[in-house]
DNA sequence: GAAATAAAAGAGTTTTTTATCTTTTATTAA
DNA sequence: TTAATAAAAGATAAAAAACTCTTTTATTTC
């Protein structure tokens, strides 16, 4: 995907508190960190980022933790790189240029365009909710064995 | 694209070489940079490593500078991303799971796949000689305006 | 209301990437 | 054979990304 690596945890992260608050419970960063094979504190720094867009929600306190509100929960993946990479991904010119349009296209610019329409239909139906049956039945994995 | 700067310039400065590159002339990297609106100094160091690898041709002196010989002329971009990237770009599982693969798949695992094919397949395709041709007429661009 | 828990906030540190500068080596042409 | 040119090589420097630690704030339970 080569988002940052930042995103790479997020979307895991994610995914771990939409399998495991289904629910209702509300999950730990130290549980979700462990989870998702993350470093800890880096996990919550995270969060508390995509907690702050409104991505994710958190409570304080003990039992406290992050968990998913009815609309986060049918979030998608494309919201999560958009909240931690930015739009860039989604538009930014495949050779870097500053100005690239159709009018001043670069090289690369129609091939590439197709590309990333794909890219962003996948993940942008790539919703929370489509990935938990299949971590729940071990079919799919967050983390390595 | 979503590759490195260095690669970005890598590509930039690829695609100029083919095109200047054409008639014999050997370009400067000092020329280069200023043809696709890089830094000067970094410019040099990337090509030079591209050198290294036999993506590019150069020779010193006067008169000396970066050409493409006719194996070179034939590159990809699949080629320069490999040489500056390195395999991650093609290969690494697309939420940066250590292990991932068929029998221990990422949630993602699957429509990443296709996506990646697909880039993959584009950039194999995208070798320098096809794109001289609209960059001479002017409908294709390496800087922005 | 005190103790425990967990996120929020803020302030670092470390590592990687990007970028610059200087010195050396090779080549050319006058 | 000397002056000029350009890449190669090596050594830093600056900026960004990844990651850690500490303090504060909110919440819960006893």
């Amino acid at each position: 995907m080569n988002v940052s690596k930042t995103c790479e945890y997020a979307i895991r992260a994610m995914i771990f508190i939409a399998q495991k608050s289904r629910n209702g419970d509300k999950i730990s960063a130290k549980n979700i960190a462990a989870g998702i094979d993350a470093p800890v504190y880096f996990t919550g720094k995270i969060l508390q980022a995509l907690s702050n867009k409104g991505i994710v929600q958190s409570s304080k306190g003990p039992t406290g933790g992050f968990y998913l509100d009815e609309k986060s929960w049918h979030g998608s993946l494309a919201d999560v790189i958009l909240a931690t990479d930015g739009s860039d991904f989604f538009t930014k010119c495949g050779l870097g240029l500053k100005q690239c349009s159709e009018s001043h296209p670069c090289p690369i610019h129609d091939s590439y365009k197709k590309i990333r329409k794909d890219t962003k239909n996948v993940l942008e139906n790539a919703r929370f909710e489509t990935f938990v049956k299949k971590l729940d039945s071990n079919k799919t994995f967050l983390r390595s064995k």
